[in-house]
DNA sequence: AAAAATCATTTGTCAGACATTTAAAAGTCT
DNA sequence: AGACTTTTAAATGTCTGACAAATGATTTTT
């Protein structure tokens, strides 16, 4: 692990580049303990405060984790799916409002991946999770739900949904497309005929998934990316007119 | 933006937390320059080192970059699909190869993915897509070819498929699901018969795409998958025996 | 043997200094 | 006046040395 002090970049971002790589290319394994701060200084012939913001970059992707006391140090973290998820879901919500991306192609894009997961879940789904589909079904149909609170369940909906393929690379993935979708459906308003209408598809889905049917699964989320575009327009357009 | 000195967690953290959530929430817009080191050290009556250990951590996600000289400083960063897709990478690949994600797995949530762009990618690729899918599969069929080589050249012939899609958003995702499986695929030898089918199978989707026909795509798809499964497996069997 | 005190190691934080970069301001020459 | 050079000020990047706080290991005491 070398770095080239005569580089554009940061010493620090080299540190962090350094290490990042080892731990990559399986040099560094999991739980390891990094040198000490000092050492790392010594090795990287840099001070002691530069090593660390080298560290701290790492540490802000859970590459490392750090503890204090004598026997502490800097450890290779194991990147659980946990932090994948939290970061992905963060990445994905900034991606989309800071690229003004518009809210049919984030739409498409998730239905068409919720599609990719409907067989699966269908064929694998437990109890538990065909139950969350159904509370949440439930708790939709509610009087006095307040918006933000219909698409919060909205999203845990879908989340079981996804996560009954069964699948924690594909739960993965479709946690960020799915909560990143939550700010933009916030800023659509649900009428009671609105809510009627989604909570009749869903009911439809989680039917077909309790009965095993990915097939109707799929035209059944296929529906609700319609019905859900439909309202986005509404709501845009109107808005237009307004202002 | 507040911080509590008696918190358990780092105060650099802390600062780091607080200024994503200005700019998650819109407190902080793109381009918006932040306060000085000093002033921020001022403000939340810290050091200066504690304050950019926060920003290193902010710097790591891409959320700010910093300029040097008498108008620079940190900036809010417009967070680019090509920032994201790295990054996406990065914790793709390592969330694989650290949690013991079987091969079936990772491929199962690879195709799953994959087939939801190709009825996208059959409507709307365009001719330079296509283009590059028929230049890799030409390149695949080249005598002489490395394993890894031949690995590369499939990760690029199905990422043009996934771009075909023209939807950003579904690029970004799938990133990470296909180039994510390159180390695993590239433990795998193919034979030159394996080739050949791969080969021919890549030819029944750039053709299905080519028509049009997103239902012929997908079942090109599934047969692929198929038989990477197969291969596969047949790899691990034999290690298995031989030691 | 158990509890308490001490110790050594390591990260977390701080203060102050200097180097480097950069754009703007001031100065100089034509 | 305009073009070029020099100076200056502001900001980040890096270094040094120090102390605080946490924590496991060791030693001492009871």
């Amino acid at each position: 692990m070398k770095i080239d002090p005569n580089s554009t970049a940061d010493l620090s971002a080299q540190i962090a580049g350094a290490i990042r790589d080892a731990i990559i290319s399986g040099d560094l394994i999991v739980d390891e303990r990094l040198p000490s701060e000092a050492e790392l200084a010594e090795q990287f012939q840099v001070s002691r405060a530069t090593v660390r913001e080298g560290l701290k970059r790492l540490a802000a992707q859970s590459l490392i984790r750090t503890q204090r006391g004598a026997t502490g140090g800097a450890f290779v973290n194991r990147l659980s799916f946990e932090d994948a998820y939290s970061q992905q879901i963060t990445t994905s919500t900034l991606l989309l409002s800071m690229n003004a991306v518009s809210f049919d192609t984030a739409c498409e894009a998730r239905y068409a991946l919720e599609r990719a997961c409907a067989p699966l879940s269908a064929a694998r789904r437990s109890a538990d999770q065909l139950a969350t589909m159904r509370a949440e079904i439930f708790r939709q149909g509610q009087p006095g739900l307040t918006d933000e609170a219909f698409c919060a369940s909205d999203v845990a909906f879908h989340r079981a949904l996804v996560d009954g393929a069964h699948n924690p690379v594909l739960s993965y993935q479709l946690a960020g497309s799915v909560e990143a979708m939550q700010p933009l459906m916030n800023m659509i308003t649900f009428t009671a005929r609105d809510r009627a209408t989604i909570l009749a598809l869903h009911a439809r889905i989680a039917d077909a998934i309790e009965a095993g049917a990915g097939e109707d699964a799929v035209t059944g989320l296929t529906a609700l990316e319609e019905e859900t575009r439909k309202l986005a327009a509404d709501v845009f357009a109107r808005r237009a007119t307004k202002r």
